[in-house]
DNA sequence: GTTCGTGCAAAAACTTTGCATTATC
DNA sequence: GATAATGCAAAGTTTTTGCACGAAC
């Protein structure tokens, strides 16, 4: 909220996410393929904060090069094991994706009347989560912080749930 | 933790929980089916502290009076609606469900190597979450929050993700 | 007797998979 | 040239729905 970073030029971010996924295949000894190549192009291109897979799917409805369906959803996996998209469940049935492209961990406002997604982060959560995790004998990995509830423009609105 | 309570007579709390439904069917002008009552009482029955749709449905194939899947998912639905129920949504692509029955809020450490859940209940966790969302302009009407990560059996067992 | 719920099977929504073909290393 | 990825369509999972019949109020 305090910076706001102008993208024109998101060519420069695709570079270094391609060099990423390329350095993670190559340690795998898979292939950098041309579809996972132009998969990521589209996704930095949306410039959307959250997508689903079906969102990718429309974009390659008519356009060339195609890239299939079957190809999207096995290619978001490779890029979440490679660290360069982070998969969330939102409430609904769906998947949601996100570029992580050395963006700070975050979490989720959700509102339930419009949908719209906000991101917030707290240091004294993440300290928080630490700290009852470890009362607990737990180990953790990641996290999942959701909060749902009306936005302050719906609750304008007059949607108050 | 610090009390245990042996539920010898789970009839009791099917009772209330009935009471609850019926409440909350007649307020709706609907109806307090046998499959209602069947289902709630199976659910109580179980005391599983997480159970999916289909739990229910397997503990309805080879038994008299029958209950349709159609219908064990409806009344998943009914039952939430009603507060008598909680859903989730831990990893997986399949919902979970709980009691709601009087229990105070929790949230969930869910362990990855095993799949162990186990509550938490942090007030200030509580408070946190209430400020983030005002900070935001947000109205908050509940939360999810769940830590992912190795319980201290798996952890002593060598399960270090 | 009216309205709502049920059971069934079919469909929907999202995702995964088998297999022959093609591209990458 | 060996191996891995792709495209397609088919199948898998979980959940929802349409409709004729039956139960609850």
């Amino acid at each position: 909220m305090a910076k706001s970073t102008i993208r024109s030029a998101p060519e420069g971010g695709v570079y270094e996410l391609t060099k990423k996924l390329e350095r993670y295949l190559q340690r795998k000894s898979q292939k950098l393929t041309s579809q996972r190549r132009t998969l990521l192009e589209k996704i930095v291109e949306m410039h959307k904060t959250h997508f689903t897979a079906d969102d990718l799917v429309l974009e390659f409805i008519n356009t060339r090069p195609r890239v299939s369906k079957a190809t999207i959803y096995r290619s978001l996996s490779v890029m979440v094991q490679a660290g360069i998209l982070e998969e969330h469940q939102f409430g609904d049935s769906y998947k949601v994706y996100e570029l992580s492209e050395g963006r700070p961990h975050h979490d989720h406002l959700i509102c339930t009347n419009c949908q719209k997604i906000i991101e917030f982060f707290s240091e004294e959560m993440e300290e928080l989560q630490d700290k009852v995790a470890k009362k607990h004998g737990f180990h953790p990995t990641h996290h999942s912080q959701k909060i749902f509830g009306i936005c302050q423009q719906c609750w304008g609105k007059g949607a108050r749930g």
